[in-house]
RNA sequence: GCCCAGGUGGCGUAAUUGGUAAACGCGGCGGCUUGAGGAGCCGUGCCUUUAUAGGCGUGCGGGUUCGAGUCCCGCCCUGGGCACCA
């Protein structure tokens, strides 16, 4: 038994009257009831009362303003919701409520991204179908959210493993085909041996797969590639338009990794062939003293004719091949290769011949594959070319000393000791661009080699294409044939959905192969083109497809025709505020961006929308267990929704969450916290009842007043996400109010009932109809506050001698420096600091202080 | 190594952007109320002192300023991201 549940042991006569089992709750019995609320029974009361009503739904073309308020939809484990995962639901709740009461058509939508490996590793492991297992998780989160009070509307909910839905995650897929933006082609990928799947590089962590941890291999396969390369520039670009927190753009930024250089051409001596190079930093280009190619770069085929030791340079590919990129990046330091003997190229500025080597710190999938070494001014190349003994010139000089690096790697080399120095500066040792800053030398040299066309300008970017097959069951098939003539085939649009058959055995095959390849029947079909024999793709998508897209079909979650009514999501798009977790940044993020900008340019999203498909995004911190450690089911330390609510209710539960601690920090659970947070309410339903028996008509003037501040702080703190400011301040009012008791009017009383309904949305409907109304609460206005009425009449004047506080005193707010000095000279307390020192500067501020220099 | 965020009482944190440091809440201690407390209310940063009063206090060291948690320079620590990207 938990704490919790003791503590409700006795509590329950107290709830239940009449079922009195302990005699120390017989006596006040009254008074309790009135002193606390039971928050079981008018949470469920109100619950079922928006259900019935339906007052959480959203109109396709009303004519009020429309807000589309989303929060990420979850991947329905078998675990639950803890109270971690309720945390943003809450908080954008209380926006879109809050945007209701201010006149907008809320879209606030809720769904399921179901497909996904844990649900079909269950399967391996019970022999339960991953749709049964998934209809379980469903229905259990949405029992979870619909008991914290979500105000979601539950007509338009999603399913991504419903077919009516895939159909158009595969539909998309086909645009995409046919636009050339996806591919299949044999290439190594980043392969777990436990999960027995290919992995995206956004899903490998420190080399290891971010699901099952275990060391990711490197395997030659074929898979289908999305060329989200192709939108780079456009991914990029559109950061400037939407309003999203910087750390979130600069991750981004960082991800797509744009670099702005050259591409140089390298003659190799007695031959036609040119080496490509990819640089940043032409202006060292003096300093090249041998080249490095990748060990996959196709160039070596063509060059090999003339390599004098073929044997040694193809077993050093075979070993680089062989080696995953994380052995590639322990190895860091220590930097191989192998010289291809017999060659030379030609270094296009100085025209002298240098040294060709094939090492695997080059990169295959980055720039050209293929560098200039310039050992001077590279850390990598200058480990490289110590090793191999290649000669360091240098070719830039720092501008001021504060430039050069701190930790200088030394060298003894002719003589004199050398640095590798990474910054821009003056170029040396570079002919005819002698003297000349870095900036400008890149331009002139560039200009001076393009002239022979040995060298252009060129952007590269880090981004790489998306791998978009996973080699398994519970993912939507990729509508794709094989046929032996016509090889690859698109699935006709109107054969869509191609469905998921039932399969006996989930794990993949021993080769790798989705299980998906056993099933005979399936597989064999029609060459959409040639009528002939052919073959079904078994691959499936990653459990990124089903997000990509899944805020458009919000608008229309039911159209049959179309991905969605054009006019619907002419209505609804953009998004107005989305909310997410961090570590969604680099991959659906920005996965989803790009599927939309693809759907814009192809004319689905109609054009008069923007190109983005977020206007802003928020992210939240994630909730850590009491102590600060990481919520896990293996550590035991799961707080669970059902456990706060069953002790405090869900109000309590909801007002925690927001109030615990600044929304977009890593925070740890509290259950004293909680506590706390029920003192309030219980305070707000006792002050309350009081006020329901003797009804004030007119406030007193200083709760009006702080009640105004309360509207304005609450107000603005909402939109600002600072939740647990905007708790506290009601907290503050509630704590006036004490003071005060008859001291609240009518007016003043239901205005505060509004600005606490969205974070108390059960309690507050129930008093609010106490008051005697039939209709929600949530069709009232959002109050607001009266300028005049906030502002404070006296002020507290701080008195300081040389920038420290002496005394504070009483004042007309708006006072003037003349009158103020004159009141705060007769303190006494300022008499005796002052004694008979010269006051040498006075300095006012004010309504703020009066500091007297002496 | 590089990029981002942060470091404030016993704890979670707040501070109108340069102007009363610690609002709000938790916990401990002390008190009040009560037949009782499991409810409610008040006090409580630390040190000297009965109180008054004073001193010290926002990671560390400097600086700017009448005045710094906030600005500048240099460090240290924590969390997150990226990492042979030419």
């Amino acid at each position: 038994m938990e704490p919790g549940e003791i503590f409700n042991l006795f509590l329950a006569p107290i709830f239940l009257p009449g079922k009195t089992g302990f005699c120390f709750a017989k006596k006040s019995k009254n008074d309790k009831i009135r002193n606390m609320y039971n928050p079981q029974k008018v949470e469920r009361k109100w619950q079922r009362f928006w259900e019935r009503e339906g007052i959480f739904r959203a109109k396709d073309f009303s004519k009020k303003p429309k807000k589309y308020i989303l929060v990420e939809f979850p991947y329905p484990s078998g675990e639950g919701l803890h109270v971690g995962h309720c945390r943003p639901y809450i908080a954008l709740d209380v926006v879109a409520r809050k945007r209701r009461m201010e006149g907008f058509n809320v879209l606030f939508p809720m769904g399921w991204d179901a497909f996904g490996l844990p649900t079909e590793n269950y399967a391996i492991k019970t022999g339960v179908h991953p749709r049964i297992a998934t209809r379980k998780n469903t229905a259990f989160f949405k029992r979870q959210q619909k008991s914290i009070g979500l105000s979601f509307d539950w007509t338009r909910e999603i399913n991504t493993t419903d077919p009516a839905y895939y159909k158009w995650t595969q539909w998309i897929f086909l645009q995409l085909f046919k636009k050339g933006l996806a591919y299949k082609t044999k290439m190594p990928i980043n392969w777990c041996p436990g999960c027995k799947i290919g992995l995206a590089n956004e899903e490998v962590v420190e080399g290891h797969c971010e699901r099952c941890g275990k060391k990711v291999e490197r395997k030659e396969k074929e898979q289908w590639m999305l060329k989200i390369t192709r939108y780079a520039e456009k991914l990029l670009k559109g950061l400037d338009k939407v309003d999203y927190p910087e750390r979130v753009k600069t991750l981004q930024r960082d991800w797509i990794g744009k670099s702005e250089g050259n591409e140089i051409k390298f003659p190799i001596t007695n031959s036609q062939i040119l080496i490509n190079v990819f640089t940043t930093r032409i202006d060292t280009i003096f300093g090249a003293t041998y080249l490095v190619l990748a060990p996959e770069n196709p160039i070596i085929e063509e060059l090999k004719p003339q390599v004098k030791n073929l044997k040694a340079v193809e077993r050093y590919i075979e070993k680089a091949k062989r080696k995953t990129e994380r052995e590639r990046i322990s190895e860091v330091k220590e930097k191989t290769g192998v010289r291809l003997g017999g060659i030379k190229a030609i270094n296009p500025a100085t025209g002298k011949e240098i040294p060709i080597f094939v090492a695997d710190y080059v990169l295959i999938h980055y720039g050209t594959g293929a560098i200039m070494g310039v050992p001077a001014h590279d850390e990598r190349d200058f480990d490289f070319a110590r090793t191999y003994n290649l000669p360091i010139i240098e070719v830039i000089k720092a501008d001021k000393e504060k430039d050069l690096p701190k930790r200088a790697s030394l060298v003894v080399s002719g003589g004199g000791s050398q640095r590798v120095y990474e910054g821009e500066g003056v170029l040396i040792n570079s002919g005819r661009f002698n003297g000349m800053g870095s900036a400008k030398a890149r331009e002139r040299i560039n200009d001076f080699l393009a002239k022979n066309g040995m060298a252009e300008k060129a952007v590269y970017y880090k981004l790489r294409d998306w791998i978009f097959s996973r080699q398994r069951y519970w993912g939507e098939p990729i509508p794709m044939i094989k046929c032996e003539k016509c090889s690859w085939q698109p699935v006709a649009e109107k054969d869509l959905p191609v469905k998921l058959p039932n399969v006996k055995e989930y794990k993949p095959t021993e080769k790798g192969e989705s299980p998906l390849a056993k099933i005979e029947y399936w597989i064999k079909t029609k060459c959409p083109r040639c009528q002939g024999e052919a073959k079904r793709e078994t691959d499936v998508m990653p459990n990124w497809a089903g997000s990509n897209w899944y805020y458009l079909r919000y608008c229309d979650p039911q159209n049959a025709q179309k991905l969605a009514d054009p006019k619907k999501l002419l209505y609804w798009m953009p998004v107005d505020w989305y909310n997410g977790g961090m570590e969604h940044t680099t991959l659906h993020l920005l996965y989803s961006r790009f599927i939309y900008k693809f759907l814009w340019d192809i004319g689905i999203v109609p054009k008069s929308l923007g190109s983005e498909p977020y206007k802003k995004r928020t992210s939240h911190g994630i909730v850590l267990g009491e102590g600060g450690i990481k919520m896990s089911k293996s550590r035991g330390n799961v707080i669970t929704p059902e456990r706060v609510i069953r002790q405090y209710g869900t109000d309590t539960l909801r007002t925690y969450e927001m109030f615990m601690g600044p929304f977009i920090q890593a925070i740890a659970w509290d259950t004293k916290g909680v506590r706390g947070v029920k003192r309030f309410l219980d305070k707000v339903w006792r002050l309350s009842n009081q006020f329901l028996r003797s009804s004030k008509p007119k406030s007193s003037p200083n709760l009006k007043k702080i009640l105004h501040q309360t509207i304005k702080k609450v107000s603005e703190d909402i939109e600002n996400m600072k939740f647990n400011t905007a708790v506290s301040s009601l907290m503050e009012f509630s704590n006036a109010w004490q003071e005060n008791k008859k001291g609240l009017g009518k007016t003043d009383f239901k205005n505060f009932l509004k600005i606490l309904s969205p974070f108390v949305p059960h309690v507050t409907e129930e008093l609010w109809q106490k008051l005697g109304y039939k209709r929600s609460i949530f069709f009232q206005k959002w109050p607001k506050y009266d300028e005049r009425l906030i502002k404070e009449e006296k002020i507290t004047l701080i008195v300081q001698i040389n920038g420290k506080v002496r005394d504070k005193i009483e004042v007309e707010s708006g006072i003037f420096q003349s009158e103020a000095k004159k009141i705060a000279l007769k303190s006494p307390k300022i008499k005796k600091w002052l004694g008979a020192k010269k006051i040498k500067k006075t300095i006012f501020v004010k309504d703020k202080l009066i500091n007297f220099v002496v």
